[in-house]
DNA sequence: TCAAGTAACTCATATACATGAGTTAGCTGA
DNA sequence: TCAGCTAACTCATGTATATGAGTTACTTGA
């Protein structure tokens, strides 16, 4: 047996999710069902199964099903944006659109999109309030020909962009990569998020994918460093 | 079966682990061993370590055994700190101790470990280099009592200074907590760094635990932002 | 002496089965 | 009508058993 049987199994959904012929929020076969179609046990099968919802993959409730997740960005290192208290707790932040327009794209942003230099996007940026002040300032280009319409300013934006770019406009958000870094504010930073010019501020990339491991949106956040605290927990 | 067999199973070993009657490094009795002693089935027993060792909390060599985790750094939140390329590649990162004597804590930092203000605590202050320069300035706190011994100038302090807690004082180190978020450099750190005063630095604190959940350090660690970032995925 | 083989041990994979617990749809009867 | 029961389905837990693959120590024989 060189390669095990439940990796195979795994490997199969993985690729109905990738391919799209599983979405975001859809009932898997149930276990029984899903071993008599393979040929195998359904203990394999659970194997499996128990192996990609601890990948957040899926996840399942006894006595319903087996579904498939919806990518979930209270995973984002953002998570732990806080005000006030240090803790994570689900600080609601509330996002403004400023600028939304279609924009010829600069060679470095296409680049990460794997689109060609002078590509159309859609450029956006919105700015994010908790109760007192600015706390974000984000930005982000969006591929122009998977999204055509995004830029029109009767489409409504709420605070998670995401919902909207799977529903209405049908494109499966797949994963996602972040990398954190921080910086000093410039002037423009600095008058947003009502701080000094020069003052640390975090700052976050991200590259989000649809199926096909196809880029569609490339986004910087930047947000002040006081209220900003990421914890983890070493084992 | 109000709280599963395994979970039972688990809380059992993660006790033993705690209590130090099983320490890092400790092989376990076998899967056929351990289901004897408690008297349930070998597929629980396994079951019950497949969830440990998801945790990280156990290891396992097929064909050798089972064994406790030594904690592992590398999953520190600085693990990505990077210099020249952006990958997390294993940047070798030497530290010179730059300062350590006994000192009479202040208070923050005597909360923060559990002691009364004023207690005898143990200062380092450490520089973190890679080949071509500072990037980290790192000052931690230790529990004086616990580590009577080791502001003695001839206890050689290796780059990873949990090996000596753990092997030359005994006192297991568990777990930490970290916590990250960026600032402004001040004179000093700038100093260390060869840095400019007011440029952005990340900032982590970090909280290390031995047995019983007891606090041994605390330690506050200043890198360069333009060296550092921390990547990752969501699904 | 020491290379090769083997026995006995580890965990890993795979199956089958029984029972429990959570969910849902539909029936049944006052 | 509709409250309550039941049947039929989900996944969860637990056991038993067989076989494979990696490791180690010991025996065997040239």
């Amino acid at each position: 047996m060189h390669t095990p049987l439940y990796k195979s199994v795994e490997e199969h959904i993985r690729q109905q999710i990738e391919a799209g012929e599983l979405r975001a929020g859809d009932l898997l076969p149930s276990e029984p069902q899903l071993a008599k179609q393979l040929d195998v046990s359904q203990g394999t099968v659970k194997k499996a199964l128990d192996n990609l919802v601890a990948e957040k993959l899926l996840y399942r409730h006894q006595g319903k099903g087996t579904y498939v997740s919806r990518i979930d960005f209270n995973n984002s290192l953002f998570r732990f944006f806080s005000y006030g208290d240090q803790r994570g707790d689900d600080t609601r932040i509330h996002k403004e659109t400023a600028i939304r327009r279609i924009s010829r794209g600069p060679a470095d942003i296409c680049k990460r999109l794997g689109l060609a230099t002078g590509s159309r996007l859609i450029y956006l940026e919105r700015t994010g309030f908790v109760e007192d002040g600015p706390v974000l300032l984000e930005k982000s280009w969006w591929d122009g020909t998977l999204l055509a319409g995004l830029e029109d300013e009767t489409v409504h934006i709420p605070d998670l962009l995401y919902a909207v770019i799977v529903d209405q406009f049908g494109v499966p958000v797949i994963r996602a990569e972040e990398t954190l870094t921080a910086e000093s504010a410039d002037n423009d930073t600095a008058t947003a998020l009502s701080i000094e010019t020069g003052a640390a501020v975090v700052v976050l990339h991200r590259l989000t994918y649809t199926s096909n491991n196809r880029p569609i949106e490339f986004r910087v956040t930047r947000g002040r460093a006081d209220r900003f605290s990421y914890r983890s927990e070493i084992r």
